[in-house]
DNA sequence: TTTGTTATGGAAACCGGTGTCATAACGCAA
DNA sequence: TTGCGTTATGACACCGGTTTCCATAACAAA
């Protein structure tokens, strides 16, 4: 001590490293997993001192902080997030919570996610629920509360339920949902962190694309009420057949639950009528799916004489059999986005991320007149 | 304290409780998460004590043990995890470490586990990796310490990764493989725990299944080298064509990648010639399906012309038309099975459960000979 | 040189549990 | 009743970080 004390500034850094130099290579060669006590013996300073390197604390000189870091970096030094959360009351872990959408769908969230948080030190839990379960909210809160997540994603529907909200705001801990843009005329907005889609605007491309072939008589599959992205779909292509005068015919409108027995239901309810449709939307992928199976069982053929449009574009609708006009969501992107939002306050603070739809034209719509070809 | 020794041992309890009523009470009311100390203070032990009852200790008085669980329940106490981690050196965290197989499979493990771990106290954190990558050992080796998860469990093709295993062992982990059975003649098979499915048996199945129909011209598509599953596979659907007194063609064998394309390629490849097969068996769905477009594109028609069989039975299988058939695995039941043996020291000591493989049979399947049917 | 601030670093307590070890309480034979 | 071996319990240090509070070093102004 009293040599470092003579010594100048920049020389008493290298004086340290020296003299330590030979206790590092040993500790090193002792393989165990170096902790805060490690670096700061080695470093000659306090375990406070590194603890403020580690966080970036700004009272450090630059001087002290070097020898630090490179100490940190010699020994490979990682701070314990076990450790460091309880001290934090916080740990550093994502919760991923959901109520079982369709696979494609939370994996590519998941991904998207994952493909942020790569490097930032947070992990993901994922969290599957039953929103229809008693103890639905209570189990939630105990996960999360128990855990201490650093932040929650919330995925569709479950994104949606207020109570749910309530209790992540009780808790008080940083959330973002992922979901389908609002449109104005509804219930009070969430104003809360969201990752939105503008499922509306694809879903007026759909229509625009219908009616830009010829087609007039267009059925309509509905996702499930009460879901938002079922209501803006509708919304939204409304909206675009609007654009001609039209709007979704009562009699051609089935609902259904988002699945492929549901659309399978609604296409046969729609096709096997004299006045059946040209065309069909349906408000997923797997319902446009159940559209085909009803379009084969009653021998129509796609796209001569029917024209189909789903939503999602899983990698199922590139494999069917035409492979199937869809509207596109970057799924894996709002995954990003919503992991962007729990990793920088910067981005929560703007709320609302919002990513486009596009429509990919395969070969399941065609134009409406095909039967007066030659 | 001196009231409490003067009553008797019953007494005293009762006495307890009594007197610590009105603290419970207000301690409820206070509405904060309550920590050990908390219970210690209102059931009059020690910290220590408490945490006896809370992990079973056998030498806890049962009198006590019941008036600390009273505690616990009234003001509904739950140990904190990150300092349960912490001190135990050990998190309650099971990785899931997986090299992007299909969305389906990971999502149906991981279901299946979760499944299983519910109630447990035990969460899940997946962890994609690429095994491609250059620091790809290392990037698990940290992942794996860094969190000191309480175990691992490994998807195919990684779970058939060596060194990842060994770095596995080394850092003295609990984990267990989800991967095809293995055959005899494999090289030195991996004796750690494991859930594995009798893929061989399944194709064996599906191979008696074409026969029975009458095929000889048999085509297969591979699935990738060094995939444990694709030479099960495969040796399971030679074994049953062996059965009479037949084996795979290697002139009408392809090798795959399990994806779309491959086996639209593969397809092509069998049947764009004069002796084309009456069947192919692909190593997976997503080849089957793959294989369907190639039909199409040559305007073959199944089941009539070809007969097609997959493998794993992913809802896409019962979508297609026609419907495929194809070997089905219970995938969210070796999920379930990989967390038990995680979770039960028991199960992880009998290194392996075995699930069966069923044939799913459709309507992408028929008879050989449908071309001298009237 | 002395004084007043402001940066910097350290000791000790703390986050909420567990391990070790000593001691108190208990059951039972002598 | 005494003695002794168990069994039950508690005191205290510890897991690996952070935070509070305070002492000191560094530097500018007087």
């Amino acid at each position: 001590m009293a040599s470092v004390k003579n010594t100048q500034g920049t020389k008493t850094s290298q004086a340290v490293v020296d003299t330590a130099a030979d206790a590092v290579e040993e500790f090193i060669r002792r393989r165990k997993k170096a902790t805060i006590n490690d670096v700061a013996r080695l470093a000659r300073v306090s375990k406070k001192t590194v603890s403020r390197v580690i966080n970036n604390s700004p009272s450090v000189r630059n001087e002290t902080r070097e020898q630090v870091n490179d100490i940190i970096a010699r020994i490979g030094f990682r701070p314990d997030p076990q450790a460091r959360g309880l001290a934090f009351r916080r740990s550093f872990l994502f919760g991923l919570i959901y109520d079982n959408p369709n696979a494609q769908y939370i994996v590519n969230i998941q991904s998207g996610a994952l493909d942020r948080m790569r490097g930032t030190g947070f992990e993901l839990v994922v969290h599957p629920c039953d929103k229809e379960s008693d103890d639905f909210l209570e189990e939630i809160r105990e996960f999360v509360e128990l855990q201490r997540l650093a932040g929650v994603i919330l995925l569709p529907p479950i994104a949606e339920n207020r109570a749910l909200l309530a209790v992540l705001e009780d808790l008080d801990v940083p959330y973002v949902r992922v979901t389908a843009m609002h449109g104005a005329e509804n219930d009070p907005p969430i104003l809360s962190p969201q990752v939105v889609s503008r499922d509306r605007h694809g879903c007026m491309l759909a229509a625009e694309h219908l009616l830009a072939l010829g087609h007039k008589r267009i059925g309509f599959v509905t996702g499930p009420a009460g879901y938002a992205s079922a209501r803006e779909r509708r919304q939204g292509f409304n909206e675009g057949l609007s654009k001609q005068g039209l709007s979704i015919d009562p009699a051609l409108e089935v609902e259904g639950a988002y699945s492929f027995e549901s659309g399978l239901e609604a296409g046969l309810k729609l096709l096997d009528r004299p006045d059946r449709p040209t065309a069909i939307f349906a408000s997923n992928d797997e319902m446009a799916i159940g559209v085909y199976r009803a379009a084969f069982q009653l021998g129509l053929h796609i796209p001569d004489d029917l024209s189909v449009i789903g939503f999602d574009d899983t990698p199922a609708a590139g494999r069917v059999q035409p492979p199937l006009t869809t509207v596109r969501l970057p799924i894996r992107d709002m995954g990003r986005a919503a992991a962007e939002t729990l990793i920088d306050p910067e981005a929560e603070r703007r709320a609302s991320t919002i990513v486009s739809a596009s429509l990919t034209v395969r070969d399941s719509t065609g134009p409406a007149e095909t039967i007066f070809k030659p």
